[in-house]
DNA sequence: TGCACTAGGTTTTAAGTTGCAACTGAAAAC
DNA sequence: GTTTTCAGTTGCAACTTAAAACCTAGTGCA
């Protein structure tokens, strides 16, 4: 199969492109949200997702690939075959969730059930946030592009140095 | 412009295909990173994202009516336009910054470079994760589907009562 | 053993999408 | 007033997707 397609320009390194080239395709993240739902089976997955064969099985082909999931045949039924998330498809879910609820938070009229929930309490989960190193929850303006070799790692704030490295994030 | 493509299944009232039909497109995360890190005219973007001017006007006029950027003619010069993200837009920055975590930590030798921080202490920011509401830091492991109806909002753990909606997520 | 059926794919073909390059039209610069 | 710039649109070839038919190994059952 040939690629007309450009590799999503490589500029900036950043795990943007990377992750896109894995999970950026169609389909991809509904098949994913099936596998953390306990679909396995390939079948399985054309009736839940409502999703063509010959995509289902390139999709399939191309997750497996890439070491999101991972394929075994059953060895009771050797005509079935198993997908399941490897550890990389497992951390994948946090990105899921986000996306989920930022759906869910913007969608008109989506009074979304089932609710994910916290097995030992049975309350919601909270909405997923991007946290700074003291725990504190960060909105764009609170933060900033810093060049890997000034970050401060553990040493106390020194103040606001101006660095030259610092680029503020998103519009004003 | 016909539309062979059904809408991702709307199967399990789910934020995910509202999401999906908003972004779920190729380039439309390349186009948002470039708007969060300020990039806002169409030449802009065209340069810095290496994507078809065709389909960099289809993209924006898309991301345009999904309300995820707000396009204004520029004041002092009037060919210029100027996306900008909406409230809506910059709610995405999690989601986005979800998935960039994911694909660096995962993709092979990314060093990271600018290192996203907070503009207080300039230290990396945490990894973006999913939190019970006692703000408990959750894995796959941990978490439940629950009906609506049934979710304990503020009240006390009453034990664990077996309710016969609660399923559990991804893989034993 | 033979026959129907199932699971998980491939193949075929039409329809839709993408990418490149060339073009447009209005506004600014010179 | 000619040239340049900005933000698109158009035309076309290459590619991808979707739907339906087909294929092949493995099962279930008599």
């Amino acid at each position: 199969m040939g690629k007309l397609r450009e590799p999503l320009s490589e500029v900036a390194n950043c795990g943007l492109p990377a992750a896109l080239e894995a999970i950026g395709e169609r389909w991809s993240f509904m098949i994913l949200r099936g596998a953390f739902n306990g679909v396995r089976h390939f079948e399985e997955f054309l009736t839940e997702i409502g999703i063509a064969r010959n995509i289902l099985a390139n999709r399939l082909t191309r997750l497996t690939e890439a070491g999101i999931l991972h394929r075994s045949p059953c060895p009771d039924d050797r005509r079935r075959v198993e997908y399941r998330l490897t550890p990389k498809g497992l951390d994948f879910l946090t990105t899921m969730i986000a996306l989920r609820q930022w759906g869910e938070r913007w969608a008109t009229g989506v009074p979304s059930n089932p609710v994910l929930c916290d097995v030992r309490d049975h309350k919601p989960i909270l909405p997923v946030t991007i946290r700074g190193h003291d725990d504190r929850i960060l909105s764009h303006m609170d933060l900033c592009w810093i060049d890997a070799s000034e970050v401060k790692l553990e040493g106390r704030s020194s103040a606001t140095d101006e660095s030259a490295n610092v680029r503020q994030l998103g519009s004003g």
